[in-house]
DNA sequence: TGGTGTTTTAGAACTATTATAATTATAGAC
DNA sequence: GTCTATAATTATAATAGTTCTAAAACACCA
């Protein structure tokens, strides 16, 4: 199994999820290294293509199951799709995302840069908003669109 | 406050479609102003149950054309939903989003505080976000997820 | 190892959206 | 106002993404 994820091993994983009150399945653990593994945001077809591809039979059902499992304990999130379909990222903080309107795709700003921008919203702005509203913010989304003007980092 | 179209007569809407290359037909006119008159951001089936009670049948179909063309146009926004269906906006500058868990329904944070919040944006952050990742930021779009603390504003 | 509750699975069902192809309406020329 | 070319509307069919169902396989604990 050659695959990018770093050190995503089995024990790390069955923890991780009885941490979250998940129990450890072959198909769970495929399913969330392999959406922890990615750069961009997959989709749940796009998961089960891969985990179709390099092994062991897993259902498109279960695929959903999994990544629904995953939301609900906290280790993962959906993300709305700007078009037909939902993503999913399997980290689970405020953090900020690229869409290139060229591809469609959906990636991280790089954890230092996004944290930098987060630090320096207007906490009184926000204070503010939540004020006046009557809401109080729990998570916020930011999305930056546009486009590479020098490469896309990866095809979609 | 019962809608808030404010001068959105017959003619101002036939030169404004004008002005998009939009021809004018009672539908698009029909569904642009039912948008335009929407505090909370609609699907656009919601669009479609608003119709059909009120006037004139309108087809569904010719509510997502309409939204489609809507967009292409220039004249509103398509805006990803949390869940299963898309929503859209008359609007189309950079504003903030309110998602309220609780009902899952989506609105505008007020025009005044949402620009106070782009404005105080660290640009320099964001300069270096695109000069690094050599991205162009045409658009951003920033979500509150939360829930409302003293009530809801309007069921969605 | 055996029992119990959970997960997986294939496939059906469902929902949101888009495509099709025939009909109807619009805008502009006369 | 009428005519014409072109574009929009419509009902319906088709598709895509997701959820549901009920049966079989599995994980956990004694």
């Amino acid at each position: 199994m050659h695959q990018n994820n770093h050190n995503l091993d089995e024990a790390a994983v069955h923890s991780l999820f009885c941490a979250h009150s998940l129990r450890f399945t072959r198909q769970r653990f495929a399913v969330y290294t392999a959406l922890a593994s990615e750069k961009v945001h997959p989709t749940a077809d796009q998961l089960f293509q891969k985990l179709s591809r390099s092994e062991s039979g897993i259902s498109l059902a279960t695929v959903y199951n999994t990544l629904e499992a995953l939301v609900k304990s906290g280790l993962a999130q959906k993300l709305a799709d700007g078009g037909t379909s939902a993503r999913y990222d399997a980290a689970v903080d405020d953090h900020l995302h690229i869409r290139d309107c060229a591809t469609g795709s959906l990636s991280d700003v790089p954890e230092a840069l996004g944290q930098k921008l987060l630090d320096n919203l207007p906490q009184d702005v926000l204070k503010e908003i939540e004020d006046t509203l009557g809401f109080r913010i729990s998570r916020m989304q930011i999305e930056l669109i546009g486009e590479y003007t020098r490469e896309a980092v990866e095809v979609n």
